[in-house]
DNA sequence: TTCTTCGCTGCAAACCTTTGCAGCTCTCCG
DNA sequence: CGGAGAGCTGCAAAGGTTTGCAGCGAAGAA
């Protein structure tokens, strides 16, 4: 029923060849066949056949993406502008959703891999080792984790945890608490021994939590042993968990940020809606999606897979590019000063 | 590099048809010659090209899913579930994102249409006679529209809005705002359609304030317009809507729900997390991506539109499911008794 | 022994496109 | 007038897989 190559090819009186470079080498064909040839693909609807494309050129014009949980609100504004900085360069985007899951997602890349063009790890949980395994066989940006010999995009949480630490150090604060994220995350890693450097030269006591579900249930979970702790401040492994833990904490009888602080990691959108507003570290996650795309597609261009490129580009190590992008405090009504001591907070 | 059914056959000394037999029909083959080839598939990392696959079965296994925003967290859970449902079957999906824009919807799906077996249209925002032309080219499944001869997904967001209606009429409430949502949504005018004729029924004023853009920053821009109605009750097209509103009738001075009641629609998980809760009608969107899912695959298997299938399924009327799935009122507490009709409400 | 039947495997076409090469026609120059 | 070159087009192979058909050997029946 579509239109293919050679209907056009028919309709217009000329050989496929021709049609297929009208399309793809529009200067080697004369102006005059070219519109004809033109005419006639509009006329019947043609659009060339990515697939056969691919199978020819080697290139899918598809990139994979994949996250670990795209209901978590930190991920949507990475794959938005991740698909638009695609789109832009006629690539499109394949989202998956790994449910946080380690073995989801390496099957995941694996059935990817044949049909994109390169994929981009987002916060994978997955081992260095078969990160790198994967890379061998697809190529790969690896977003918000650190893998030797392979190109990432990284958000320096560290650096953000530290100013959050030093933030509540200015406030008064001298017992934290750091609620931390899933096993496996890097972020997680990151932010725990930058907090916990930062604790240790401003003269603080950092309990760690966890590791946690990263959502508002993971949040809220851990509550009841926040308030145990006797801690007046808590650094948490994201925004989801933060606010579930201002939300526990309610319930339990303590407000925020009058009997203790908060702080979150990730600023998104959701941090400003919430009462109080969170004090939270901003991570650029859109322009981490942009740049990833756009590391993708440079490493594609230098290292062609297909079909013809064969034998020509063996050996040459190209430099695997490591980008740290900044992060930033952003103190809003999630924090205060450290209660007097006298006063009873329920522990 | 990759491993072909080529170099499976050679290694396990059979053809090619063999192997490709071994996997798409094993009862077909010699359960030893099966062991020896699966052996060497798994030795060399074979996995089929489902490019090539595509190319003669006419079938890809992705299917496309575009919504208006992925950032609107109506949408995630949706995808999730439209994910699993479709990885549950071996199909992969392919998500886009059209910034609530109807050129880019069009062109998207134009651009997907190839390389998919069918496309999910997720809130669509272009026009029905567009919608129909698409789904001539590839296989559509409208979700939370109603397009007469093609498979739809709907919500029965008109119910809610009655049942809003209702509880805001139940609670004193005599004069009402709406708060329209983007032009060119059809749940759009269904809750304008429904919560029109409740009020009506109840004997009270509705005000539609709209077109808006659907996110808080455009419920927040019409607080002052609000205010100055003089309604004592917001239905807004959906939460986050509802959410900005109350941040901005905030600004203004003005409580909620002592002043004035919101409602908003599709209870998305933030709406448990705004202070105060967010009164709102849920909708089953993870039910709504699953059915979706099934309904399209259900076509596709109806319908052959691979390279040998030709001819055979020509004039059959495949009757379209049209789905409608129900709604119910959440009521927490953005909602309250009508205020006093003395008190000062600033307008 | 001869004929069927059955189980398994190989053959080759087909899917749609891209691209190196060769051939054609024309123009222009010497 | 002959030859070179440029501009355009056609030819055919290639890419990885599926699948209808045919062939082969062995087992069973007559």
């Amino acid at each position: 029923m579509p239109a293919t190559i050679r209907d056009v090819a028919r309709a217009s009186g000329v050989h496929i060849s021709t049609v297929s470079r009208t399309f793809s080498a529009p200067h080697l064909v004369n102006p005059e066949t070219r519109v004809r040839v033109l005419a006639c693909a509009e006329d019947l609807g043609y659009r060339p056949n990515r697939a056969a494309r691919a199978l020819i050129t080697g290139r899918t014009h598809n990139i994979g993406l994949i996250v670990a949980d795209i209901a978590n609100p930190f991920f949507p504004p990475l794959i938005k502008a991740a698909e638009g900085q695609a789109r832009h360069r006629d690539y499109h985007v394949f989202v998956a959703d790994t449910n946080e899951d380690q073995a989801a997602e390496e099957e995941l890349v694996h059935a990817l891999a044949k049909q994109v063009d390169g994929v981009l790890l987002c916060s994978p949980r997955m081992s260095n080792s078969l990160i790198e395994q994967v890379s061998r066989e697809v190529p790969v940006v690896v977003i918000n984790r650190q893998v030797a010999g392979l190109p990432c995009v990284m958000m320096d949480v560290g650096q953000g945890a530290r100013l959050a630490i030093e933030h509540l150090l200015g406030l008064g604060h001298r017992r934290i608490a750091l609620l931390g994220g899933p096993r496996g995350s890097w972020t997680n890693r990151e932010i725990r021994r930058a907090a916990g450097t930062a604790a240790r030269t401003g003269g603080a006591e950092l309990t760690v939590l966890g590791p946690n579900h990263p959502t508002e249930t993971g949040g809220g979970a851990v509550a009841d042993q926040v308030r145990r702790s006797g801690v007046t401040a808590v650094l948490a492994y994201n925004d989801l968990m933060a606010i579930g833990l201002i939300e526990g904490l309610d319930a339990l009888g303590l407000r925020v940020p009058a009997d203790i602080s908060v702080v979150g990691v990730d600023d998104i959108a959701l941090s400003r809606l919430t009462r109080p507003k969170l004090t939270t570290v901003a991570t650029p996650t859109a322009a981490a999606g942009r740049t990833a795309v756009d590391m993708l597609l440079q490493l594609d261009s230098d290292a062609p897979r297909g079909a013809r490129g064969r034998g020509a580009t063996a050996g040459d190590r190209r430099t695997t590019a490591q980008v740290m992008l900044q992060t930033e405090l952003v103190v809003r009504d999630s924090t205060g000063p450290v209660p007097p001591p006298g006063r009873d907070t329920g522990a």
